[in-house]
DNA sequence: CATGAATGAGATTTCATTCAT
DNA sequence: CATGAATGAAATCTCATTCAT
């Protein structure tokens, strides 16, 4: 009993520490965020990050892997029960929007993450294809689809999400992104994606 | 006279220091190289970089300036003469594809430059939208065009074709997104957007 | 009684990490060790070590102390019955070689450790060389020794021994020093001291 | 010209450098001293350090390397014109004596330091070992020595020497070992050694 | 002007020691 | 007492920037 009481405040300390580094990645960015700051934010000392994630990197993918894993959940919860594309998109700028500053930061500073964060990152990226294709698929079959490989489809509607979020200081400088464009996305997009197909 | 042949030399000087510059930001990124870096690859001392540029943040600035320019400058004379979409689109590929991995670092570190060097990429985009915008017009005018805004067809292409710089890894480990995708982007994007408006 | 219990259970404690703090300094030496390695290698909390010993120092000094007086009884024991200097030699070496890893550690760190510890140290030096000194006076009456003062023959030896202890990593790099060198070890030094004295 | 200004200003520093910390590692120890000492000592700033040796370990390598092969060539002199063995002894301590306070360090740390540095260290051992070889060789040849491999003749007499230094603050605590005990050592070790061989 | 040696403000990481539970 | 989470004082190393020559 006394053991769960030590271990529960030590997952407390951690927990702290992890959402503390959420926070504070999504404010100031991640690769330029010391240890030191993190402590700071947490109310706890130095010393105190490194007892719970022994050097940096570990940190940093551990904060990404636990944020990305919400972020992939949470696209499914609201994805799932989905029929149709605009749904789809709909599930999937919402599930973003919970975590928007930070999901910016991991779209802006992908690619100089260290490389474990950044196949965490391709994996929940992965995780929201899964319900990307599906619904593309199905749509194909009903003959609602258009002759365009479903990647690509996909790699479109990423493409341009993240085309906003990384420009988000000229889009929303006020830092809302998906409020202020995501419909406007949604639809053009599946204006372009949904209409019937080439007639003669 | 003698003044006129020393400020030649330090122009050289200046040209040497921006281009080699150039070179190291696309081979090693922009934020990771040092100062040192690009003394060494101009050949020159350390204190020489200095100066011709009072600061790292102006050297980053002026070299992005600088290819910039040359970017916008190049995609203009190949988009200059094109009549069609695809014209557009590949003379765009092909402008970028001249500068790719510097063009990639660029789209990589985007967010992360200095301010002032951000807002020459800004200028660089708007040069590059210019055309795509000309000819959508035209294109929607005969009538081959679609309802969907200009701006957002061209944000969809550009965050088409920065998801797979910015992931150039992924795609392309060996270097060359546009060479190996090129066609195929353009194919897939100019099918979307140019089928003949839907019909009752 | 109750306390009696618990002042055994703490005594057994101690003796635990008396021995592991002894195991480890053998194989990780003694200043690389690390208080909490010793906590781990004994199964308690790294807190419990402090609750043992104040300070790093004062486990180190006592760690030393045990077993250095456990070797000095040991080479007593060994050492007491020998008529002639082979005997005790071999004594010495059959003495440390029970020990050899954390005797060498000695050897070896000898100069950096706790000053408290440093003298433990010698005092076990002390003990060895009394035996040596008894047979060398012995061997000196019965018209076999050498007129070279006893306690620099001592000094020869234990300084030929160390040698070889402190470059066990180039004289066997498997560890087993004594049992390797030891038979050549005895057998020259004791032909150089005990050739019956010049003849003219 | 000026070129050789500049150079010879580096030089000087990195010499500076380089004595001062064989200074200071003679008096605090070598693992023992940070890098700002040096550069205090020195009277440079930090960085300083860091901008002549790249790393800790590097500078711990010149220094011994520099000063090893000091010593090596001032034993070597010494012992050059050496006849007898007593000269080669009295060399090789009068080489040791000019840098005592050093090489009592390294006798000290000799397995603690980083393995470049104790290859440095071995490399000097070898080359005073030359000398004692080469003359007990003659001796051999001319019938005055004795039937005991040459190398653990050498093997006890740098023994019995490290002994005394690495026992220094027993053996003299004002720290001039080699003053106290030169003599007595060399007289009693020849004695040892030189006796005629023994006679039936 | 060019040079490049020197500077020093950080940043990460380690680990003995403390102390609330 | 035992526990082990928290602490924080060091120590190494990097690199933009300065400045005497």
């Amino acid at each position: 009993m006394k053991k769960t009481n030590r271990q529960l405040q030590k997952e407390q300390t951690r927990e702290a520490l992890l959402e503390k580094a959420f926070e504070v990645f999504a404010q100031r960015g991640i690769m330029n965020t010391r240890m030191s700051d993190i402590a700071q934010a947490a109310g706890v000392s130095h010393g105190t990050v490194f007892a719970h994630f022994r050097t940096q990197e570990v940190l940093i993918t551990e904060v990404i892997e636990t944020y990305g894993r919400k972020i992939a959940l949470r696209t499914h919860e609201l994805a799932d029960s989905c029929e149709h594309m605009e749904e789809v998109l709909a599930a999937h700028l919402a599930g973003i929007m919970e975590f928007e500053p930070f999901y910016t930061r991991l779209v802006i500073e992908n690619r100089l993450l260290p490389l474990a964060a950044r196949d965490v990152w391709v994996s929940v990226q992965s995780a929201i294809s899964f319900h990307f294709s599906q619904v593309a698929e199905r749509e194909r079959q009903r003959g609602r689809g258009i002759d365009i490989p479903t990647h690509l489809l996909f790699n479109m509607w990423v493409g341009l999400v993240h085309y906003y979020l990384a420009n988000s200081d000229l889009f929303a400088p006020e830092g809302h992104v998906i409020k202020r464009y995501g419909k406007t996305l949604i639809d053009n997009y599946s204006k372009l994606i949904q209409r019937s197909p080439e007639e003669k």
